[in-house]
DNA sequence: GTGGAACCGTGAACTGGTTCACAGAGCCCT
DNA sequence: AGGGCTCTGTGAACCAGTTCACGGTTCCAC
């Protein structure tokens, strides 16, 4: 997508699920101050505590966000995925990265600057008002995590990441729905907040169960129902 | 203040750290839309969940923002004191509530309807740029609890605390800073995601250690430095 | 193809925090 | 002023998840 990406970039944004109910001009504004860039698996896009203030939009790739406590400890806070919007909190209020963003394959952003888009924003209430729908969905979500982190334990934890994970990136396969994502047990725990032998061990008996069949860099869901199960009672 | 209510609350507002930039006007148009009303201690706000969309400002008193698991473990997010705004996340979707919020002491609150507060918003976007700062704040400051409570273990994660509380809610007096919040061992059990045991068994070692003194609805701090210094090393 | 590197599987010992159980302290209501 | 409440202090058994340790797999680069 070398020189059509504003197409493709505009149909994007129109499917968001609150950017696209912006009439056709906005978006078209909103385009004229944004960039479009690739970038290489692996890449950092920014660390907790950085200064940058630019809105960041996913048009194709995958992203993770993440942070790491003062003892070298990592969490995953979210894996992104095309049409998502992130690093709206620094962009917002121009203060420091509230988390690490890196490419986990390559990708394409469209990207927003923060100082050509507050003119902008205070003549258009509207889009000030989209953003704030934007700002309580991420709230939400986060304080969702927060509780799922001191309510359930590992299992029901586990249980729920991975059917968001087939939401957002799992392919329907004769089999059942496959996530592959480049997803090391590791990784997993790092987003349930344990360590990775902890993860294996469950995942195991999934797999003795039947529920899911374990593959290198993959898992494949046989039976979402058991997972969800899991997710009810005890 | 029974009649009086507008100016204490104007005076209010206008110190707080974001909403008091907004000019002399439009802080009175914000008054206009809102009403005042008391409440008595024990009474429930909203639970997570109601279809409640009002925006609330502390004017006096104290309020607890909590949540309840399924089993019925409860979580204390936050506790409140005069100039603290709270229910946004409802306010500005217009979805259920997030949170439970129950009155701790006698308070005075200003309440804002939503359907008398978004068409203001349209056509005062500076207002709305305040907002998105509000919500900016509470982001990173979810975010933060967050991380403490995968990070930090807790006599971490209750030295933050206490050092928190300190700040809002601390009185000076000659042996230390005095928290009386009506604060029991359980309380602060619920705050920190912990049983009641486990929060009394570090306390009471810090007693020893003469960082602080127990007494029943209150802890006076004799040295935050104890506190801070537990917060920074292992 | 082969040698390393990164990942997976699993078991044993340990640990921070829970649960249970019970005794004492302070509080408030009549 | 005394009887019940809720709150505090503490110890013993227990448990989910960690840490450590090590052997086996799969992948990829040369």
């Amino acid at each position: 997508m070398p020189e059509t990406w504003k197409a493709t970039a505009k149909a994007m944004l129109s499917r968001h699920f609150l950017l696209g109910q912006l009439p056709d001009s906005l978006l078209d504004d909103l385009l004229g101050h944004a960039q479009f860039r690739r970038y290489k698996r692996g890449e950092s896009l920014f660390r907790k505590g950085d200064p940058g203030d630019a809105l960041l939009a996913v048009i194709l790739g995958k992203i993770r966000i993440s942070t790491l406590s003062a003892k070298g400890q990592e969490v995953v806070l979210n894996m992104l995925g095309p049409g998502d919007v992130f690093g709206e909190i620094a962009f917002l209020d121009g203060k420091p990265r509230t988390a690490d963003a890196a490419v986990v394959e390559d990708t394409g952003l469209l990207t927003l600057e923060r100082k050509s888009f507050l003119p902008y924003l205070e003549e258009n209430p509207k889009v000030a008002i989209k953003l704030l729908g934007v700002l309580c969905e991420r709230l939400r979500w986060v304080s969702d995590s927060f509780e799922d982190i001191v309510f359930l334990e590992l299992p029901a934890r586990l249980a729920k990441r991975l059917l968001r994970l087939t939401e957002n990136f799992g392919h329907q396969e004769p089999s059942g729905l496959r996530i592959d994502l480049k997803l090391s047990q590791q990784e997993l725990g790092h987003m349930t907040g344990v360590t990775r032998e902890a993860v294996n061990k469950v995942l195991r008996i999934w797999e003795k169960e039947g529920i899911l069949t374990i593959e290198r860099a993959a898992l494949t869901i046989h039976q979402p129902e058991g997972l969800r199960a899991i997710l009810e009672n005890p």
